[in-house]
DNA sequence: GACACATTTCAAGTTCCCTTGAGATTGGGG
DNA sequence: CCCCAATCTCAAGGGAACTTGAAATGTGTC
């Protein structure tokens, strides 16, 4: 472990565009991890650029940092990573963001049924009980609209 | 205004599938509106019904509960919107939708060339660095992603 | 060795979208 | 008229992902 190319703190905050506030929140949660000068500093491996690249992403993909946590858990712990095992948990994200985009097409295609009709009604309207695995679409708790459909009645005229 | 078609916010609650917290949250933040019995409990138009339809449903599409306040405000006041009235709000979301969506497949197809090159490197990975206006993809705070992008650096190696 | 800037910890604050709980009052069926 | 379920208000809690602030300590440079 040459200390010379460990990165502070802030050389990681620069380099990644995130913030070292945040960085230390990660830390504290899992996801990335650094060793300590004997002063107590944080010093991070120069892969940790490449993890916390990985955390933005994901992110943006839609996954809670608990989420991304459990799949960066699953790099090979010790030793650097390397593209494969980059390349491996990036695919893993395709289905989940094709699922996302159908959703959001679904989600279209149902709108203009309902400007059509103007109805926008409990019962018959899809776009108010989806059984789709919409997840978190926007900000807000999770049972957002996971409802018991059963307690949805007739029309709202 | 005949009190008798007026609806209590647990009869609300029921058909909507929205709690009756969440109700009068609603209400607390000019979302919908009602007057009161003399015993002064809420009594809610019939069309309040429409109005919590389309607050779920733009939430789905994405949309803060300010965002959906606005819209709802341009909503003709007083008398009852009729289908037309509804129909334009519905539609000024398309756009959004479409847009979500390609980002969505932006980045979907981004990161199948981040597989390729096994990258996801700051510099040269659009993934990383978002031009587009991705907005509140899950959850968190609104500023996620939003930061000066010219302060992020070089390769990861 | 001094100086300025970076970093440390820890607690508390922020935003969004609600939920929960306590304690008091109301409304409608028998 | 009575009673219990429904409703009321208000304050506080909760979780996700951080940020902010204070007070202390480390690090690199001249």
């Amino acid at each position: 472990m040459d200390l010379a190319q460990l990165l502070s703190i802030g050389q990681v905050a620069e380099r990644t565009g995130v913030a070292t506030s945040a960085l230390r929140y990660y830390e504290a949660e899992g996801l990335i991890s650094s060793v300590r000068t004997d002063g107590g500093q944080r010093r991070f491996r120069r892969d940790t650029l490449r993890r916390v690249a990985f955390v933005r992403v994901a992110q943006r993909v839609g996954l809670s940092l608990e989420e991304i946590r459990e799949a960066l858990d699953r790099l090979p712990s010790g030793k650097a990573p390397d593209k494969a095992d980059w390349a491996r948990l990036s695919k893993a994200w395709r289905p989940l963001i094709e699922e996302r985009i159908a959703t959001l097409q679904r989600l279209r295609d149902e709108l203009d049924s309902c400007i059509g009709c103007g109805c926008l009604s409990l019962k018959r309207c899809s776009l108010y009980n989806p059984g789709d695995g919409a997840r978190r679409l926007g900000s807000g708790p999770r049972y957002l609209l996971g409802d018991d459909p059963s307690s949805v009645g007739g029309p709202l005229g």
